[in-house]
DNA sequence: TAGACAGCCTAACGATCGTTCGGTAGTCTA
DNA sequence: TAGACTACCGAACGATCGTTAGGCTGTCTA
């Protein structure tokens, strides 16, 4: 709690990790939890044990904070849909369910970016919006990619509104699913057990 | 746009609706479109056309002004939920499609006040969320005991999981989907279409 | 060893925030 | 007509906001 660094060792490092990454942190975490505007620089200072001034050494400003955090979520579900589809799938549902569980891991994945972009983008500033949205659209295409090679029976509207859904149903569930109760793999495939058998299907 | 009442009849009022309706429905608009901390009391009085100051006439407080908004949001999507369960259905299907229906437009309705109750109840005050939890409550276990009627081999917690991605899929449609484009009964079909036969029905 | 630089600090800036005070019209009732 | 009440306003309050200026350390490099 006091601002004297009592260090033993040399490299001044507070928790475990260095200045610049635990003021990333603890700001996706906070915006993620009370949204953008709610946090104050003076509370993610308070948060990562740095004065609010000390902020402004590692980023330009509030937004570019944003900014920074939202990216890095987009990197983390963009790397993940890569890798779910670097592994050969047994089938179309298989495949399906593969890109759906990389996209919760990431989701609860130890750091809280990618889940601050899905609550905190829709009321980001404008310039920090417009930013993020090359990177969104492009993720975006892939998952268009994806449903049109395992269910090419769709309709292009068809599809954009079964992706659409489905990203709304999978976001929603950092209000709600619990990565420290559940396993994330369970859950995307009980997601994806409904999204492909439908409530419809009597076992 | 000026601020002197130059009403020829009696009962002063600016567009169609009186003031505190009128605080109302800008405010909600604005908490929709921008969030609830990034709205100013200043912006929701320049909305409605009325100076800061007499928003307290109508209101106690900003986090009063939501409540009430959240709670008229609520009661839009309950009242809707009650008109759909009070039609006779055909089938199980018709029967969730007429409530997907039915909630979707109470989302898309004249007022934005459902639609404001799915992106600022996240970042709402505690105060104000602990107020708006007991009804949201009691419209989420009706929505238990319908999935329940309409697919009564799923498992207690596999409803639960159902449930909570179809309001995510139904309630991400206020960031995507564009009510004076397209048809919100035509959506609702879409959608049901998908989580009743599921994508991997081949027709 | 001198200088550059990263990292973090204290203190304060102007702007904006939610809110309140005291007042002024106009309308309705007794 | 006196009084109460509703609706609204201008002006200001203290608090908090994002941000900046300037200074202090310690480490690395020439």
């Amino acid at each position: 709690m006091t601002a004297t660094t009592t260090a033993t060792t040399t490299p001044p490092q507070t928790h475990d990790v260095a200045g610049r990454d635990r003021i990333l942190r603890e700001a996706a975490q906070l915006f993620l939890d009370r949204g953008y505007a709610e946090t104050s620089m003076r509370t993610i200072a308070g948060a990562a044990d740095v004065r609010p001034a000390s902020i402004y050494h590692h980023f330009s400003s509030k937004d570019t904070l944003l900014a920074e955090i939202l990216s890095i979520g987009m990197d983390a579900v963009t790397h993940a849909f890569a890798e779910a589809a670097a592994v050969a799938a047994t089938s179309p549902r298989a495949r399906l369910e593969a890109h759906v569980a990389a996209h919760l891991h990431a989701l609860f994945a130890h750091h809280a970016f990618t889940a601050a972009h899905v609550t905190v983008f829709p009321f980001a500033p404008v310039s920090v919006r417009r930013a993020a949205v090359a990177e969104r659209d492009q993720y975006e295409s892939q998952w268009t990619a994806l449903l049109l090679e395992v269910a090419p029976h769709m309709t292009s509207e068809a599809t954009r509104v079964v992706r659409l859904a489905l990203f709304g149903a999978m976001n929603s569930t950092v209000h709600w699913f619990d990565a420290a109760e559940g396993s994330v793999d369970d859950l995307a495939e009980a997601i994806v057990q409904t999204l492909w058998d439908g409530l419809g299907a009597t076992p």
